[in-house]
DNA sequence: TCAAAAGTGTTTCTCGTACACCCATGT
DNA sequence: ACATGGGTGTACGAGAAACACTTTTGA
């Protein structure tokens, strides 16, 4: 320990080439290396309902079984090339489903599965992530036509979802739930414009019980004055009584 | 999609059978596979202080530099033996470098950190926990004797650590940070018995901002009602003037 | 004209915060 | 006796919750 601080801060060189000739001469040992995929747990919301984005499996381990949009991470071959990020791969999977580019979700990581035995085909390691898809781009997701396509389902008990999805599906509603609670995460759930009975039903519907309209509005009301959020300009909705319309901050289109 | 659900409801055995014949004659691809690794971030309390283990790195990545404990998965190779979880490696780990066991420490997955060169020798992708372990069982840790010994340093914006392990000390931090605000996960950094201002201390300590003793007692003593803590007998300990001992529901040791 | 939902106001209660003060002990 | 820090009391303000009430539409 002692000799390791000398050489830092008696010869700074020769620490760096020794690192360096190290790399160079450095060979990959023979470790046992698991599998490595993305999963996202995809949520949006349609006709007021909280929805999932999951694709039926067509082939063996739990064909025919309802399961979360994946794939594996790319990692390159060697110190050169590494390969892409958890969030890139992630990012790629959810383009390839939905069409929607990376900076139109709210993206964010959930946590690693990677229980034995959780895919019987061979270890796998999961990494999760959660995502929040604005309803109002929704459409490019492919409808049910061909097979292997996504659709937005119900999330539901009664689900029999492959793997351990279920689970993951589990975490991903739970910290959906907490996230509602401390930040204004449910914009991401949101159309450009909406009223505040609307975000209310969002709210209620992710934090599962009613929200007090008074008590909601009032809540709301002082996003305004914190700069969150603002009236967008003059127009209504009509449903029964006209409602405001409002936006975050920002946001244009 | 129609005759995978068919296929299910009218014959059930042989959807079973196809899966078995899938897996015995599944082999498996040949994607790369990245190295994935467990890291520890453990925290205790040590002369008043907020401390983490960590190693002197003795090998050329990093060689000098501080690092987390951690190591490989151990996964197996193949559908038949699939290894250890992810739980499993890390408190194999942490018993190696501490000689605790895995059931005197609370143990909390942070995420998984997998940018591409954050190990310059190939693609690791780490899996970070979190433990807390309570100061009266680190006596276990062996001293800074031999190399390569783990030790407990005071997290600092000074320490030169190794690969990532500052954004992952760092995410640990915060996360602490959050927990101790909604949950009483102070009580496995406390001893078994311990009184207010001890208590007291650790959630400054870890909040990072003074607390108040009127305030933080009235709060504590809600504690004792919801049974979560209770008074330990009679005993006090003294330092300026004698304070109360208690200790949380359901510790005896 | 009635039901339904938007929007407003009011009251109460709880909790956190700030801060003044008493009490027991070591030096 | 006095400084230190444990332990106690109190007063104020912000926010949550409960709920009654007015307004504006469609049917």
């Amino acid at each position: 320990m002692k000799q390791a601080r000398a050489t830092k801060v008696a010869e700074p060189h020769q620490a760096a080439l020794e690192e360096a000739a190290f790399l160079a001469a450095y060979r990959p040992g023979d470790f046992a290396r698991p599998s490595v995929t993305v999963d996202v747990v995809a949520f949006t919301m349609i006709d007021a309902l909280l929805r999932v984005l999951l694709v039926r499996r067509a082939q063996p381990p739990f064909k025919g079984y309802w399961a979360l949009p994946g794939g594996f991470v790319r990692v390159g071959d060697g110190q050169r090339e590494q390969g892409e990020s958890l969030e890139a791969a992630v990012s790629r999977e959810l383009e390839e489903e939905t069409g929607l580019r990376p900076s139109d979700v709210y993206l964010e990581q959930l946590g690693a599965f990677g229980a034995p035995y959780r895919d019987p085909r061979m270890r796998v390691i999961s990494v999760a992530f959660y995502a929040l898809v604005r309803p109002d781009l929704v459409a490019r997701v492919r409808g049910g036509g061909d097979a292997n396509a996504a659709e937005w389902v119900e999330p539901s008990a009664k689900l029999r979802l492959a793997f351990d999805h279920a689970t993951i599906l589990a975490a991903a509603r739970e910290r959906l739930r907490e996230r509602v609670r401390s930040t204004s995460i449910a914009a991401s759930l949101l159309p450009p414009a909406f009223t505040i009975p609307e975000i209310r039903h969002v709210y209620s519907t992710l934090i599962g019980e009613r929200q007090d309209p008074g008590n909601f509005r009032r809540r709301f009301l002082g996003m305004i004055d914190e700069g969150i959020v603002e009236r967008a300009p003059g127009k209504r909705i009509t449903m029964s009584k006209p409602a405001a319309v409002y936006r975050f901050c920002g946001r244009r289109s």
